[in-house]
DNA sequence: TATTTATTTCGCTATTTCACAAAATAACAA
DNA sequence: TTGTTATTTTGTGAAATAGCGAAATAAATA
């Protein structure tokens, strides 16, 4: 679970995790929008694969990432059961989640 | 906002975090629970305040420290965001109203 | 003013992390 | 087998992080 934190502390993992909501995308496909060295990269989609935030797949020579959402979940509500926090009850709040997202 | 990812990467951290849930600490009780030399120790709340997780006023010679919820909603509820994850309450409640219900 | 208590800052070491270029591997096609 | 494409592993260096003991600071009290 700790790895789980981990892997969420760099901006440039948030960002992959983020690409692979919409769809599984293969290691070039995520190079193309990550603009890091392709051994960093792979450095990153380790790291996430370690904490299971994804699971990899291996079609021919790409390797195919895909967002491992029940992982994510479970962090998600391990912290907010851990911090005794409720579910927002106001479209303003997700509005506000929303905006604080995207820095 | 990266900052909160940071600050909850580390365990030691959560544990502090965890431990102001339930009330307001000084530097020294919380000492007394989490076993780090006092110079580390300040280190982390040096972090958790950084990050705006905790706030600090100071009585006398002791310096308390509180939970900023706030905070810590914002950066959990970012993360649901971010990744479309529903509250299984009034949230899928409002996105269900507002798609009409399609994915 | 001098002392005590609570906490931080300083100075240092060890470990981890992030980044890159170059070399290596895996799968496939000719 | 040789070559091509996709991706990773290796090796290396710079920067950040966590840890500690010793010294410094802030506030209260004698």
């Amino acid at each position: 679970m700790s790895e789980v934190y981990k892997a969420l502390a760099d901006p440039t993992r948030r960002h992959i995790l983020e690409m692979l909501r919409t769809s599984e995308m293969s290691a070039g496909q995520i190079a193309e929008q990550v603009h890091v060295s392709k051994p960093t990269l792979s450095g990153h989609l380790n790291v996430l694969k370690a904490a299971e935030l994804v699971d990899v797949t291996r079609h021919g020579t790409t390797l195919i990432y895909r967002l491992n959402t029940s992982v994510l979940e479970e962090a998600i509500f391990a912290l907010m059961s851990a911090f005794k926090i409720g579910a927002p009850t106001e479209q303003a709040d997700i509005k506000g989640a929303a905006h604080a997202a995207k820095e």
